[in-house]
DNA sequence: CCGTATGACCGACGACATTGACCAGCTGTT
DNA sequence: AACAGCTGGTCAATGTCGTCGGTCATACGG
């Protein structure tokens, strides 16, 4: 259903979306009409969700970035997730099992704002926040095999 | 230094990043070598920092989804990295201050492989894994302002 | 007040994407 | 066994797009 072809143009889109799809074709060996039908079936599964960018928030000031936890007080869950989705400086949450049942990856351009973003939060949660230090492991695909 | 078109330039990149230049040129009112001209500097500055695709794991099979903390055994910090690092399910993984040390996304195919990636951590950390069940806040961009 | 740096525009040319006509290889049917 | 239909590919023509060189306006500093 997804060939090696097919994997190998995700790859080469994955390291950069703007190639043409000339360069695409010489890449796999097909002509390039083959690979826009490709890339247009791809979209048309699901598999290829989108194309984007990546940017350096810290270009925009955000020096700082933290992991944050978040377990809502009882009731208080739905009310919690709104919040968290209205308060643009949270760029990623995830429901999660566990106690906690939010995570949440949040920019900052200070201490001070990490703390005035975590007190909205606070009468309606408990929050555990982490400093991101390092990124080890950028954002890369999972094995496709 | 980044102004109102940069950012705009920005937002239609992140939303699509396979827009023409000339598209691009008609969104800011600029003409497609100025377009190009923007696009260069910031790359240049690092602001841009690559172009790439958004993939769906479940298409390869990856059903779960988990955000794993990791807090290394006493003097194991450096293997755990290297093995977060080596394990191409942890998809991203970041280093923090507090008692987790790395904060790692993993995609499995199965509990049962679940098991697995998390046993070969298990001699050198303990961890802590909670299974995402929905994403509120999906990959965004901090206010630019 | 002039010289320069910056960031924009335009037009021409070469590169690229899209389209339509066609073909090869499978698959299942009569 | 022959054939219809489907899939996924090629090629060539056409029109669109990107790039490059040259030009111009504006703002700034000497």
């Amino acid at each position: 259903m997804t060939d090696d072809i097919d994997q190998l143009l995700i790859k080469a889109l994955m390291e950069d979306s703007r190639r043409s799809l000339k360069a695409l074709a010489q890449l796999s060996g097909l002509s390039s009409p083959s690979v826009s039908e490709r890339l247009r079936r791809l979209e048309e599964r699901g598999v290829l969700k989108g194309y984007t960018v990546e940017i350096d928030p810290r270009c925009f000031g955000y020096q700082l970035q933290a992991i944050v936890r978040v377990r809502p007080l009882p009731g208080q869950l739905q009310e919690v997730e709104r919040q968290i989705m209205a308060i643009p400086e949270f760029t990623e949450c995830d429901k999660v099992t566990g106690d906690d049942c939010f995570i949440a990856r949040l920019h900052v351009r200070s201490m001070e704002e990490l703390d005035t973003v975590l007190d909205k939060l606070n009468s309606h949660a408990e929050t555990n926040t982490a400093i991101v230090k390092k990124t080890p492991v950028k954002r890369r695909l999972p094995p496709m095999a």
